[in-house]
DNA sequence: TTGAAAACTTACCTACTGGTAGGTTATTTT
DNA sequence: AAAATAACCTACCAGTAGGTAAGTTTTCAA
């Protein structure tokens, strides 16, 4: 992996686990093993380095959707997939990246705004589809439209891995997982 | 309002907007009118600052709660009072401080830990009350259990608030409040 | 093999962080 | 009126923030 890659995971993993604002140049330098100025050369300021990784992140997160919407059929199956993704995070002590930018928005680069909105677009796009399939199927019975379905569902995963997370217990998360499935049938 | 007061409510204002990590005493300080060591003589520490904020917030939310159920009858007008609690911080441009704390709870001090678990118990319960009495009632309908359908519900308004926020737009919001809504009939 | 570009270094900058020392002024209690 | 206390001040501290200057080493293509 080269160095640019290393800077990225180091930097993801201290975003998401303690937000941009409570992490400096000084951390990754220090975990990547590299003088602080020399991640400087590599991405100029802490604003580029965040645009850069959300965009990576969102692409990681289209590819392993368009990926779970291939190798499934079913639409329980791709929700578990959706469901799975989340649940990593708590798993690894961390939140969503685009959920702790989203909290942390106004203190951001205005710059990043869009990137944040592209993000939770494609899930919601993502999702409304699996739910209309799901629901021409009939493998899902929904009470309101896909959209405001998928809307609780993106929201409900978001807030789930926050208030687990700080809690120290998957309960939570896990409870509202339970919540989102019975809805849903 | 006397100093102590007006501490809190800028205090409050900073990180519902910018995160714990997004301000510093110098910005309370300013927006105060007295000097940053001023602000030591009436909180220590920033971690005690905290913790008290968010002590005075969870006895504000219990007793707006409380008083929801005491003046109205109906499990929608009290979902609906709930909804409000939210919708309020969005159109002023903040998120639930429970909820930033909890995205920043790896930057915090542990003793602020447990204060975040009591301010979301409490909703938890006061939720899942107003559920289990309005399916008794036959005022609604739940497809799942009345612990499940509250942690969605908590979840939901908390990722939403946080998304919709970051989007400028409360779009995302009010499809979510549609979605968990239609859920329940 | 040479020259350019990429990757890196140390040394340093200004601004700001939470917090303290030590003293003054205002208010309240005895 | 005296004493105590609360509320405030200026001046300061060590540490850290993001970032720059200027030079050295490594890599790699012509």
């Amino acid at each position: 992996m080269d160095m640019k890659d290393r800077i990225f995971e180091i930097a993801q993993r201290l975003i998401q686990q303690r937000g941009v604002n409570g992490f400096s140049y000084a951390d990754i330098a220090k975990e990547v093993g590299v003088s602080k100025p020399s991640l400087h050369h590599h991405f100029a300021t802490k604003t580029d380095l965040i645009a850069r990784l959300m965009e990576r992140y969102t692409g990681q997160l289209k590819e392993y959707l368009d990926n779970a919407s291939r190798t499934h059929n079913s639409a329980d199956e791709k929700l578990t997939a959706y469901f799975e993704l989340y649940r990593q995070n708590l798993n690894n002590e961390r939140v969503c990246m685009g959920g702790i930018l989203s909290a942390e928005a106004l203190t951001l680069d205005p710059s990043i705004h869009p990137l944040l909105s592209r993000f939770f677009d494609y899930q919601q796009e993502w999702l409304t589809e699996v739910l209309k399939k799901g629901e021409l199927s009939g493998e899902l019975k929904l009470k309101e439209t896909a959209e405001q379905q998928a809307s609780v569902i993106i929201a409900a995963l978001q807030g789930a891995l926050v208030v687990s997370r700080a809690a120290k217990n998957s309960d939570f998360f896990e409870q509202s997982i339970q919540g989102l499935r019975s809805g849903l049938q």
